[in-house]
DNA sequence: TTGAAAGCGCTACCAG
DNA sequence: CTGGTAGCGCTTTCAA
């Protein structure tokens, strides 16, 4: 069903139909009702790519999920975010163009977004310290948003992003709250902005409680389970092992876990466990330590903001560019029961 | 840059531009060169919209996630699938459009896209044992491909899948020869089809020892941490509590764990675990038990067979539409040190 | 081997 | 308020 078949068949031309559909305000409302109730009838839908190639626009926004070669598994963060977006775009009348690269062709699936038109703007993830896609995007003139920061970016950008840095300062504090003073971090690569500001949070938490902390308790590693086995294997094998772990991710986590397994010692009695991860809000912690969680930090949330912002963009409406959504502090589900280690 | 502007610059004609670009053979091979040279030189690159306008073709192939209201979490097994996927798209000049729909809006974005035509087919995901898409889609005569089987399905449909029966039943063996006896069962919702699957593997290998499984043991529930952990603190709170539990998420599982550390027990003590999930390839295991893991029964793996096998519908290649595949024995990142319950 | 021209289905301009 | 018409950028007959 074309929008020619159904204007013959309403005995009206196609421009007509096609302002009656548009809701354009020159058409009576006798006639759009009809044209409304003819297009229900016959299933009629506009042909996205003829719309597209009339006004210029693609309705579509695109998303480059970058995968490294290294580990299979894709960070589930940016399935949850992903999710969150295309709510947003189906309820606007945008389509979600999925591309997934690998680091190195990252730069050619923008460059191809952009000469083939084939979408209205774009979302990034996992922005570094100094992000190069900011002064390349800009130059490309798609309109973007960054999930996440680059802090040390000098060009303007629009973002949304997760106060990763006061969440690790508040799973800091918990911890020492209860009493631990070694208490291991155990980040992501730290060229990669949430982690510098993680560590940051955690180091600001350290430094409030005027602890020096232990360099040798920090580490900055690939996401992945073995290297949370093996940083812990290597932690608690030491005789001066920290008393509390604070881990980046939920996979790296489950790696904690069997390291502390392996070693034949017991979560919330040997060594306390606290994992951050994004969107976790629906965690039920079983210790009876009181630990506060935040919808409002859901990476779900995030993705629809992100979203929002960028078809606002697109459209021109002006609004805010940057969102900093507060994560209060939002325990991972691999948290297990933390250890009281001294009343503070 | 567009095909005319290119053409007026070469003093050629659309026509002849176009047909060097596309391959035709009836280009001479000193234009074909050059304009290709001058394609490159330019940045040149159809538009896609117009380019499906005039064919009538797409392009794109349609992903439909389907996504629960109640648990925000969205599967990660999708994300994974789902990058394997779009490695072949892009091989093949193909976009992917993506579709996050909760489970009541699924028809309508199955509509939509055949309406709309933005897609050349589609991949559907998570069938239950007789799936109602699948002589929705028939009727659509949009092509796609299953991910996963439908087995009370009449009609005939392609799909990709990985052999769960054999999956669980190898686990439940290796748990059998390691002298476990009382083997509990976490399976997902047995009205989908890959839970039933796994369960008829667990079945199996009890009955080929002349085990009759305890239907007190085995569960069928939504795969979420909070059900891990119920079902196990449950379990093991009974006076015969199982020496064996085999997950068949890692979610669940997570759940499993605080179960037994809250219980106070310990993981390849006083209860073993295998977590099946699909795509798990690269775990290693701590303990001195042998498993076996199998890198084709990764879901990236399968995302790609399913891609490659749409595009070759689409494009009336006759070629297999079932495909299988095999999963030795994976155990997911979550299983523990596993205990040997008795010399066999 | 090349080119002219007619669409693909829709929107948007200009008349009426 | 409604309609004719000229594109959007590309492919694809049909002619040369």
């Amino acid at each position: 069903m074309t929008l020619k078949e159904l204007s013959d068949l309403l005995g009206l031309s196609p421009t007509t139909v096609s302002r009656a559909l548009n809701g354009y305000p020159e058409v009576s409302e006798a006639t759009r009702k009809k044209v409304a109730a003819a297009a229900r009838a016959h299933g009629y839908a506009p042909n996205t790519r003829a719309r597209a190639l009339a006004t210029g626009r693609a309705m579509a926004i695109g998303h480059v999920i970058p995968i490294s070669a290294k580990h299979e598994m894709v960070n589930p963060i940016f399935a949850d975010f992903t999710a969150g977006a295309g709510e947003v775009y189906s309820r606007n009348g945008y389509d979600m163009l999925l591309s997934v690269v690998s680091d190195d062709d990252e730069e050619q699936a923008y460059r191809s977004f952009a000469t083939k038109r084939n979408v209205d703007g774009l979302i990034i993830h996992a922005p570094s310290l100094d992000d190069q896609r900011i002064p390349f995007l800009n130059d490309l003139g798609l309109p973007y948003v960054v999930h996440g920061r680059s802090s040390n970016a000098t060009a303007h950008y629009a973002w949304v992003d997760v106060n990763n840095t006061r969440a690790f300062q508040r799973a800091t504090e918990l911890l020492l709250d209860l009493g631990h003073k070694r208490i291991a971090l155990l980040n992501g690569l730290e060229h990669m902005d949430f982690a510098a500001r993680r560590r940051a949070g955690y180091e600001a938490a350290m430094a409030s409680r005027g602890i020096t902390p232990d360099p040798t308790l920090m580490f900055s590693a690939e996401m992945t389970e073995a290297q949370g086995h093996d940083l812990t294997r290597s932690l608690l094998g030491r005789q001066d092992p920290p008393t509390a772990i604070l881990v980046s991710s939920m996979i790296m986590a489950i790696g904690v876990r069997r390291g502390i397994e392996e070693l034949g010692l017991t979560m919330g009695r040997d060594v306390s466990l606290i994992t951050y991860d994004d969107d976790l809000s629906y965690f039920r912690n079983g210790s009876d330590i009181p630990v506060y969680t935040s919808t409002r930090s859901s990476v779900r949330e995030a993705g629809r903001h992100a979203a929002q912002m960028l078809i606002d963009i697109i459209n021109g409406k002006d609004g805010p560019t940057e969102l900093l959504l507060e994560a209060e502090l939002t325990l991972g589900l691999s948290t297990g029961p933390i250890r009281r280690e001294r009343q503070p």
